[in-house]
DNA sequence: TTTATTAGTGTGTTCGAGCACATTTTTAGT
DNA sequence: ACTAAAAATGTGCTCGAACACACTAATAAA
C-alpha cells in the first residue's frame, strides 16, 4: 500500500533511465516534452519520497552553523542553551554538520560585534543568535543575508525581513500568567514590578512582561490592587530596594522580570515578619532554592535549553531534510511551583 | 580533530582490509591475534563511530511495531496519542519502520485480550502498549517476552521483568502538585477527592494521585482542611454529586483525579452561589472551556501525546541507532490555567 | 606426499540519490 | 544530403556499512 519508490522504479514505470527522472524532479537539464509528460503521469499516481538517508550518504556538503549567545559564565541564565546545543550536537553527529558557539558580554555591545565579525570569518551556512541588542543585531543581519548566511534567532524576538525565524516564549502573555497567579495569591493590596539586570539592554523584554502583567489586572477590573514598577541596576539593588521597602511597608507582592528573584529574595529572607509573595523567572539554582524554601511561590521556566535545542535543530533540518525552519516557535509557558520544579531541571 | 573515520581507513592504517576490520567491530568470523591486536591498535587511538546513514542504507529489515491503547472515540483523553504516535511515524518515514496502532475498549478486559491476539498475529518487533489492566497485562507480557518481542509501556507504570521501559508521570507527586495548587487557593475548609471513570479499572492510577494529594496536606500539617473521598461512576454521577453536595453544603474545593473534571464542572455551572475550587486533570476540550470560564481553576496536564511520541520513538531509535531504551521517563508536571492552557494545546 | 578441511583474509556487491560524463537522437546550417 | 551543434537520454561511479562469497594459507588426515 505504501510501498516506497525509488528513482529507479518511477525510471522503470515511466520508460525512461533513472537520469531523466532525476532530471525533472531537480528540473535540472534538458528533458523533451515526451518523457516530462510520461513522469509526471508517473508521480502523479504514485506518491514519491526521495529517500533521506541515501541522499545524505552522498552529500559531501560540511554544513557549519555558528551560535552567538552570551557567555553563561557571566550571567548563568543562559548555562541550559549550551546543554540544549549540545544535546542538538549529539543528535546530528552521524551527519556532516558542525556546530560552534561563540559567546559575547551581555553589557557590551562591542564584544557583540567582535564576536559577529569572528563568526563571519568562519562563513557559516546559518547562525543562531541571542539578539539583544536591538540596533547591532539589524546591523549585522544585514551582512549576514549579503554573505546569504541564514539568521535564526532565539530568546527574543527582533523584527528584520533577513531573518528566517525566531524561537521563543510570547513575554506580553507570560507577564499575564504571572499576574493570574499572583491574583491567586493575594486578593488585595500593593504589588511591585521589579526590573534587575545589569545591562538594561533587555529593556524590549522586561517591558512586554510587564504590560502584559499590567493588563491582566485592568482586564479583570479587580479593585484592590495597586501595581508600582521599580528599575533596579546592578552595584545598588539591595539599597535602593530596601529603601524602597520602608518608603512602602504594605507592599503584598513583587513580580520579577527577570532571573534575578534570588536578589530580591534574598534581602527579604532576613525580615521574617514580613510577608511578601514573590513570582521570577528561570530555573536557575538560587531562584530554586528560595522556591523550596517557601520564598520564591511560583517561577515562570523560560526553557532556554529548548529554545536553544529548537533553534540550532531547525537549521539543520533545514539543511539536511530540507524542512522549512519555522517562522515562529512559541514554546509553552510553564508554571513552576516547589512540587513540580525537580521535573523541569537538567 | 574530529574527523570521520570509516571502515576503509581503519582498514588501511591497520594494514588489512575491511573485511577483517569489519569481523572484529561485529566480532564474528575468524580473525588471526596478529590482525586483531593490530585493529585494536587502532581502534584504540581514533575514535570510530560507524555512520549511522550507511548502515541504515542498506538495512532491509522492516521493523514493526505496534501500539495498543484504549480507542479515543470511547475516552477521548487518548486521542492526543495518535498525533504523538503520528509524530513519530512522520519523523522516522524515511526509515523502514511500521507502526500499526489497535485500538481496545478501555471498559473491557477482554477487547484488551483480543487486541492483543491480534497484534501477535502481526509478529511485531516491538509493541508500546497502555497496560491499563494489570492482571491481564502481566499475562500477555508473559507471551510478548517468549516471542521476544519486545514490551515498552506508556500512561500507566506496571512493574514487570520483561517490560523493557515505561514514559509517564510521577502519579504520586502529580496529587502533590494539585494540593499545593489549592492550597494556594483555599486556606482553609473542606476538600473533596472525586475519582470517576468509566471502569474503575484505573483505581491504582487514581488512588497514587489521592495519596500524593493528601500526603501534602498531612506533611504541611495545615490545620483548617478536611479531605474527603468520593467514588462516582458513570451513570449516577450527576445524581450521586448532586446529593453529596447537599450532604456537605461547606465544601470549599474539588480534585478530580481523572480527566472528567467538566462532569463536575458542568453541574457546578448553574449554581452561581456557590464558588468551589476546581483542580482536576488533562486539556480535553471541554475542561479547557470550563477553565476559560474560570469555574475549573487549574488542570494537569499529562502530555499523552509527549507519552505516546516518546514511547514509539524510543523503540524506533533502538532498533534504528541501538540506543538503550530508557527505564522510566518521567515526563514533567505542567501546571495549566486559562492563561498558559493554549499553549498545550495542539 | 597428496588431499580435505578449516582458519584467515580480501574482494565485490548492495542499498538510493545525485551528479559527471558518455552516448544517442534531433535539429539547424551549409 | 551531410555535418556540426545542440538537445535529450542513458550509464556508471560515489558515499560507508554490511555481508556474501571467493580466495589463500595453514593445518590435519589419508
Amino acid at each position: 500500500m505504501d510501498k516506497k519508490y525509488t528513482i529507479k522504479d518511477i525510471a522503470k514505470m515511466a520508460g525512461v533511465s533513472k537520469g531523466t527522472v532525476d532530471r525533472v524532479l531537480h528540473n535540472r537539464g534538458k528533458v523533451s516534452p515526451t518523457a516530462l509528460d510520461k513522469i509526471n503521469e508517473v508521480l502523479n499516481v504514485i506518491d514519491y519520497e526521495p529517500n533521506l538517508i541515501a541522499r545524505n550518504l552522498k552529500n559531501t556538503k560540511v554544513y557549519r552553523i555558528c551560535v552567538l549567545l552570551p557567555d553563561p559564565e557571566i550571567d548563568p541564565y543562559w548555562l541550559p542553551c549550551v546543554n540544549g546545543i549540545q544535546e542538538a550536537i549529539t543528535e546530528f553527529k552521524a551527519y556532516s554538520v558542525i556546530i560552534e558557539t561563540h559567546y559575547f558580554n551581555p553589557e557590551s555591545t562591542k564584544s557583540f560585534m567582535n564576536t559577529n565579525e569572528t563568526i563571519i570569518k568562519q562563513s557559516p551556512d546559518a547562525v543562531l543568535i541571542a539578539p539583544l541588542f536591538h540596533k547591532e543585531t539589524l546591523e549585522i543581519v544585514k551582512q549576514y543575508d549579503e554573505l546569504e548566511i541564514i539568521v535564526n534567532t532565539f530568546n527574543n524576538q527582533i523584527e528584520g525581513e533577513s531573518i528566517k525565524g525566531f524561537v521563543g516564549q510570547d513575554l506580553y502573555k507570560s507577564g499575564r500568567v504571572a499576574a493570574s497567579l499572583m491574583n491567586l495569591i493575594l486578593s488585595e493590596g500593593q504589588i511591585a514590578i521589579i526590573h534587575i539586570d545589569e545591562s538594561l539592554k533587555n529593556a524590549v523584554h522586561m517591558q512586554e512582561k510587564e504590560k502584559g502583567f499590567r493588563n491582566y489586572f485592568d482586564e479583570k477590573k479587580i479593585a484592590g490592587f495597586s501595581l508600582i514598577t521599580l528599575k533596579l541596576k546592578h552595584p545598588n539593588v539591595e539599597s535602593k530596594f530596601s529603601a524602597f521597602l520602608e518608603e512602602n511597608p504594605h507592599l503584598k507582592g513583587i513580580f520579577i522580570t527577570t532571573s534575578k528573584a534570588y536578589q530580591i529574595a534574598s534581602i527579604l529572607s532576613p525580615l521574617k515578619n514580613k510577608k511578601i509573595a514573590l513570582i521570577g523567572y528561570d530555573l536557575v539554582e538560587k531562584n530554586v532554592n528560595f522556591l523550596n524554601q517557601g520564598l520564591v511561590h511560583f517561577l515562570i521556566h523560560q526553557n532556554q535549553k529548548r529554545q536553544a535545542y529548537l533553534g540550532v535543530s531547525t537549521l539543520i533540518e533545514h539543511f539536511l531534510f530540507r524542512k522549512d525552519i519555522p517562522e515562529t516557535i512559541l514554546l509553552p509557558i510553564d508554571i513552576i511551583n516547589a512540587e513540580n520544579a525537580s521535573f523541569y531541571i537538567s
